[in-house]
DNA sequence: ATGATTTAAATTGTGTGCAATATAATTGTG
DNA sequence: CACAATTATATTGCACACAATTTAAATCAT
């Protein structure tokens, strides 16, 4: 629609710039920018919280999965967090090296890791349960507003993960 | 609404947990999982369209802002993409060896950068112009959803920011 | 004016994310 | 049964994020 041609012509030194593109590429009217900054944000809220745990954010939702369910597989792992065996070997380790995961082998399939928590693991459980409520504090938002703003990325996340490209 | 204690007793090996930790601890009651997940894929649905302008996701914000004005600091442009020196100064430098940025010293203070485009770096504007309408139609929801998204994402992120720890 | 404080960038080190590739075990096929 | 294709992890390399520290320049306070 808009004269494309002629504003980048000019755009390149001095002159008012196309107001179409101008607009669309404003930061502000950048919902993917408020989301990755929001993310961020959250991670560091979360930061001095698991610091006593001695936990990252991606650990934490890692022993998120296991406290639910163990004897997983890395694979099983990867789909629930959405993460692969890049990122996520090397965090097991670390895991396994602070003496709260164990990494070890099906017998049915030599391939596959089986992921347990040692009692270490189970343990820290309940040191992390108060977590949830104190971030909930930070955020500060109406419960209401927790469900649509979780509706809302769970839908994106679906949408982006359905066009694969 | 299923039957959570019955099934996290049988969870643990031995011990019934407290069903309003497990409840709290799961993963599906997680906003900032949500958050979280449905940043990584958005920075990943931007990645085949940024490596044509062999940008990567951060880069991209970078470029956003200096579009949008030239001759700012390393701690303006931080303050408007809620980043510090640490992640800014090697980003920059890698969009200074690409040719798209300069980073000069301001004469009045020796110690600010002051961030500028190079003509290729303006004229990469062009070429991102269309990146906009492609995300929207990869994330493909309703201009309404993506204005709630935003004002919720902008909303958390605003509470997070007043609560320093 | 000078020493103390503040400020702007840069540096260092750790831990992700993820693409690309490698390795090894399992499964499918002729 | 051999052998190609698939699958589960692991590895490598690059680019963030960010805490903590450092360096150097500017400002403040006496």
């Amino acid at each position: 629609m808009p004269n494309t041609e002629l504003s980048s012509a000019v755009n390149t030194l001095e002159m008012p710039e196309n107001p179409h593109t101008d607009n669309v590429l404003c930061l502000e009217n950048q919902v993917c920018f408020s989301l990755y900054s929001a993310a961020n944000a959250m991670v560091r809220a979360y930061r001095p919280m698991l610091d006593k745990l001695d936990l990252t954010y991606p650990q934490y939702l890692v022993m998120l999965v296991l406290w639910q369910e163990q004897g997983i597989s890395v694979k099983t792992l990867g789909d629930k967090l959405f993460l692969d065996s890049g990122t996520l070997t090397p965090l097991l380790k670390r895991l396994e090296s602070k003496g709260l995961v164990s990494r070890g082998r099906s017998d049915q399939d030599e391939r596959v890791r089986v992921l347990c928590l040692t009692p270490s693991g189970q343990a820290l459980k309940r040191e992390a349960s108060e977590i949830p409520h104190l971030m909930r504090c930070k955020i500060g938002a109406e419960l209401d507003d927790l469900k649509a703003l979780k509706a809302m990325c769970d839908k994106a996340l679906a949408q982006l993960h359905a066009s694969i490209d």
